[in-house]
DNA sequence: CGCATAAATGCAACTAGTTGCATAATGCTA
DNA sequence: TAGCATTATGCAACTAGTTGCATTTATGCG
């Protein structure tokens, strides 16, 4: 249901066709959604079906023809519905938890590289966090509410990116102590 | 793939039956992975089908049998290979955040009580890591390393509830600051 | 006794997301 | 000018996970 939800959101405001909303993931939506053109594509199609969005085909000389999707009266019931009921807990699936429930069998060195490969993942996500955050949000202060909400998100993602940071670095501090000690 | 691998970690542990994983998962794995029986018994059986795990079934008088699943040496090798390469990055997907994007659309009330629901189910979480510390945990020091490693994937847990909990009472500070000015 | 719940197993149908491929124009660049 | 990236669309097959249902025995509750 999420990924009509966010598309429902995308097209509240705005109209577009499924390539302009999988731009606008890439631009602003990064850091909260990503899906891929033929997710995308399939879901606008089923979503005309339920007659969520209206959809004005603009024919193109020899070339696929432009799909324009607009959303409906019942598209927007739908995401009014959807943000009137809090979400539910989202299961838990860690896979780099269990490869710590592995641990004997866990070779040092590939730990090692997991940390250092996670470690550098984080950084870039930093990073791009805080292009994000010059790019619309250089004065926090003067934005409206509905501008500043996105701000919030971004700056969930910057806490919890620094807290995964400051935890693998507690996690290498002590290999190094153990490395020191039998050179392993 | 990572539900097979961590089958194969909690069966290379020990052998077992689906239902004993489902109950390793409840038990001490419940923040590491959470999997439904029709989903266990279903990948167990592939994985037995793969060459993965041996079955030894043990008929029992007038009921299904007990089929008791345990590593094979193509098993291991599966789950060595599988902890010697990093973990890619995980596609984000935040319902939530999307929800801040369609803010102008989000009845101020409706945004309260998300968030309040959030917060008790961090709450209960925090409660949860509490107690799992106190149960395996009391005393981190005097743990073998292999020991420490589950131990360092709660504290983990920890911290970004607390990053999650700590953005929420920014969050709400901000909420309760204009509702004070205009009574919404 | 009768009924609900838990222990233990599983099939079938569905939703969500991934991977691989296909098509066809436009524009850049070697 | 040939090849390659980008724009723009989509189908088909697959993997992963959810939901709903079904079975049998044992166990506790009123």
């Amino acid at each position: 249901m999420s990924l009509r939800a966010v598309l429902l959101i995308t097209l509240q405001r705005e109209p577009g066709t499924g390539y302009d909303v999988l731009q606008r993931f890439k631009a602003g939506l990064a850091h909260v959604w990503q899906a891929s053109h033929q997710q995308i594509y399939r879901e606008l199609d089923k979503m005309r079906g339920a007659g969520l969005l209206d959809c004005e085909t603009v024919p193109q000389a020899e070339r696929p023809d432009r799909k324009v999707y607009c959303i409906t009266a019942s598209g927007r019931a739908e995401l009014d519905a959807w943000l009137a009921v809090p979400l539910g807990p989202s299961p838990v699936r860690q896979p780099l938890f269990a490869k710590f429930f592995a641990w004997d069998a866990w070779p040092a060195d590939a730990r090692q590289q997991e940390l250092v490969a996670l470690q550098e993942q984080l950084e870039e996500r930093m990073q791009a966090y805080a292009a994000i955050e010059q790019e619309w949000f250089s004065d926090p202060q003067g934005l409206t509410p509905a501008e500043r909400a996105p701000w919030h998100t971004l700056r969930l993602g910057q806490r919890l990116t620094e807290a995964w940071l400051a935890w693998i670095e507690e996690v290498q501090a002590e290999g190094e102590c153990v490395s020191g000690s039998h050179a392993q």
